[in-house]
DNA sequence: TCGGGCTTGTGAACCGATTCAGTGATGCGT
DNA sequence: ACGCATCACTGAATCGGTTCACAAGCCCGA
C-alpha cells in the first residue's frame, strides 16, 4: 500500500533534533558535519523526500520555469521546447511548456497564468514583442526571450537572433543566383506590420533591388500549404523565402499539388535548419541558427535569473547559410 | 511595481466574512447566491487570484499531470506531447513533459521524480512496460499508459494500440506486393526481447512465410541513419518496415547516402503517420494511428482518474494503412 | 410551541516545509 | 578572568489556502 510520505517532523523525531535543524541539515546549512550525517542517514532510512509543494509555499521558489512558445506547430520550436525541457531538468528544474498558437491574446493569457502558477522564471518566444503587458510581467518574474527582444520591457535575459544578418544571407544568396521577384512568407504574428524582421526584408530588398511580395502563413502544414498555394498560383515569383522551415514544408506541399518542381519552377529557402529539412528532396536550403547554442543560452540565462543572479544579459546568435538543393538560378 | 498579491484573508476582510466562507464562495460551495456575488466582486476588485501552491498544499491537488515520453526524439511523440499539453490546458491543468530518451533506468527515475513532484496523474508511454516499479507507482498516483499496457500493474487507464492489427496491415501489404525478405527496425527499448510488438512480427512473419530480420534503432535521425545504413549494406532486404516514422526517416537518409532509390531498390514502410511523412519523396507508406483520438482519450482518462473518477478503463486504437509511394513490388 | 433538519457561516486546526530571532555553549584574544 | 564572536541548534511564526466540527438562524411539520 502507498504508505504516507515521511515528513520532516518524523525525521526530527528520529534524530532527536528540531525540524528546523533537519531542514538546515538537509540543505547543508548551519549544522555540524556530524549532525548532517546523522540526519541524512535517518532521512534515507525513512525514505524521506522533501515535499516540493510545501517547500515552494515556504520558500517562494517552485523550481519551475514556464516555457511559452509562439507556435508549437513549428517543428523547430518543438525541438527548442524539448531541448529546453531537458536542459532544465539537468539543473533540477521542471519546464512548464505552453503554446500560444500564434495568437497574441492567448499569449497574454498564458503568460499571466504561468506567472500565477508561480514559476521561478519564464522563457518566451514572443508572438507580439511590442505588447504592453510584458513590462509588468518582467517585474514580477524574470523573463528570458528567444528570438525577438521585448523592446526595453526589462527582460532578465535575451537570446536574440541577428535577423538582419539572416535575412541578408538569404536574400543575397537568392540575388546572387539571379532571382529578382521573390515571395516572402512570414509566420502569422502580431498585427504590427513593422516587425524588425519585416523591416530587414524590405531594407535588404531595396538595397539589392529586389521585387518582394510578403505574405503571412501559419506554421501548421495544412494551413501553410494553402497560403503557399495562393502565392504559387497565377503570376508566381521565381523564389520563395520562408521565415521558418515549417512554412517551407508547406511550399513543398503546394508545389507538389500544382505539379511545380523545386527548384526548377520555383526556388525555396527556409529559416531554422530543422533536421527534417535535409531529408526532403530536394534538400531545403536554409538559414541555420544553431539550436543547441540557443537552448543552452536560454537555460543558462533563465537559471541565473531565477537564482537571483545576473540580469539583463544579452546573447546574440549568428546564422550560417546551409546550402542544399532547393535553390537554383531562375529559369530563363 | 509588482504589488504583493492579495490573499484570501484580505478578501475576507473586505467582505466582512471569514476566510473559510470566502474559500467556499469562490469555489461555489455552501454559501448563498448573494454572498457568492459579493465575494466575487470583492475578489475582482482586489485582483485576487488563489495561490496554486497554497491550494495544492492544503488540498493535495496540484493540477499538474506528468507526461513521460519514451523518446521525444521521435517526432510523433513530440506531436503527442504537444497535443496532450494543449488538451490538458483546456481542462485547466498543466502538463509536465519529460523525456526518458529510451532508457529504462532514466524512465524509472523520472517517473519517481514526477510522483515526488505531486502530480495528480501521469501519462506514460512506457519504455519498459514490464519493469516492476510500475505497480508501486500506480498505487500512489493514477497512471494512464499510451501504447503498451503495464501488464496488470494497476494502471488507471490504458490507450492501447492494436499492434497485432498494425503489424498485420504492414506485413500483409508488403507480402501482397511480393516481398519476402524484410528488415524490421524497432525502437531501442527495454532489454526484454519478447515485447508484444516483436512477437506479433514473428508470428505474422511466420504465418505469411516471410524471411524477417529484426534490428533496433533509436529515434534520432543521425543514429537511426547509421543503423539503417548497416541494414542496407551488403545483402539487403527488399523492404524495410520501421516501427516509427522517425526511424523510417533514417532509412531514407541511409538510402540517399548509398545511392539507393526508394522504392526502386528498397521499399520502406513506417508506423505512425506523422504529417512530415507525406512530404517526403516518395511519400512514406505508413500505418496511421489517429493521433488526435489518442490524445483525446489519454487526456480524458487521466483527468477522470485524477478527479477520482472511473478507473481501469481501456481504449483500443485501430490502425489504418496510409498508402503512399515508398512501397512497390520488389525488383525482379 | 417544540424539535428536527437545512442552510450559512465561523474558528481553528492543518498541509509541510522555511526562516527569523534568540539561546546556550564554546573558543579566542588579551 | 572577561568580553565578544562564532557555532550549533531551537521555538515559533509564516507561507496561503482548505476542511472539519460546530453554531446560529430559519423554516416546517406536528
Amino acid at each position: 500500500m502507498p504508505r504516507k510520505r515521511a515528513t520532516i517532523r518524523e525525521v526530527a523525531q528520529a534524530t532527536g533534533l528540531s525540524p528546523a535543524a533537519v531542514s538546515y541539515a538537509l540543505r547543508g546549512l548551519q549544522v555540524s558535519e556530524e549532525t548532517m550525517e546523522r540526519v541524512r542517514a535517518a532521512a534515507a532510512e525513512l525514505g524521506y523526500e522533501a515535499d516540493p509543494i510545501a517547500r515552494a509555499l515556504a520558500s517562494g521558489k517552485t523550481g519551475m520555469i514556464g516555457v511559452l512558445c509562439g507556435s508549437l506547430e513549428d517543428l523547430w520550436q518543438q525541438s527548442l521546447a524539448v531541448g529546453i525541457s531537458r536542459g532544465l531538468r539537468e539543473k533540477d528544474r521542471y519546464a512548464l511548456i505552453l503554446d500560444a498558437v500564434g495568437d497574441p491574446a492567448r499569449e497574454r493569457t498564458l503568460a499571466q497564468q504561468l506567472r500565477d502558477q508561480r514559476v521561478d522564471g519564464l522563457i518566451v518566444q514572443p508572438v507580439d514583442p511590442a505588447a504592453t503587458f510584458w513590462a509588468a510581467l518582467c517585474e514580477s518574474v524574470p523573463v528570458v526571450t528567444i528570438g525577438d527582444g521585448l523592446a526595453g520591457a526589462g527582460a532578465a535575459g535575451e537570446v536574440v537572433f541577428d535577423n538582419r544578418k539572416g535575412v541578408t544571407l538569404a536574400l543575397e544568396h537568392l540575388h546572387a543566383l539571379g532571382h529578382h521577384r521573390i515571395g516572402v512568407l512570414t509566420p502569422t504574428k502580431a498585427s504590427t506590420p513593422d516587425r524588425p524582421a519585416d523591416l530587414h526584408v524590405s531594407a535588404e530588398g531595396e538595397r539589392l533591388g529586389l521585387d518582394i511580395t510578403v505574405a503571412t502563413a501559419p506554421h501548421g502544414l495544412a494551413a501553410a500549404t494553402e497560403v503557399a498555394g495562393r502565392l504559387l498560383g497565377g503570376d508566381r515569383p521565381t523564389a520563395v523565402f520562408c521565415f521558418s522551415d515549417s512554412i517551407a514544408y508547406g511550399v513543398y506541399a503546394a508545389a507538389a499539388e500544382r505539379g511545380l518542381s523545386i527548384p526548377g519552377d520555383v526556388s525555396v529557402m527556409g529559416y531554422d535548419a530543422h533536421p527534417m529539412s535535409g531529408l526532403l528532396s530536394p534538400g531545403l536550403t536554409t538559414v541555420d541558427w544553431n539550436i543547441g547554442g540557443i537552448v543552452r543560452a536560454a537555460v543558462r540565462l533563465v537559471s541565473a535569473a531565477a537564482d537571483g543572479g545576473a540580469r539583463r544579459r544579452r546573447v546574440v546568435q549568428l546564422p550560417t547559410l546551409r546550402e542544399r538543393a532547393s535553390v537554383s538560378p531562375p529559369a530563363a
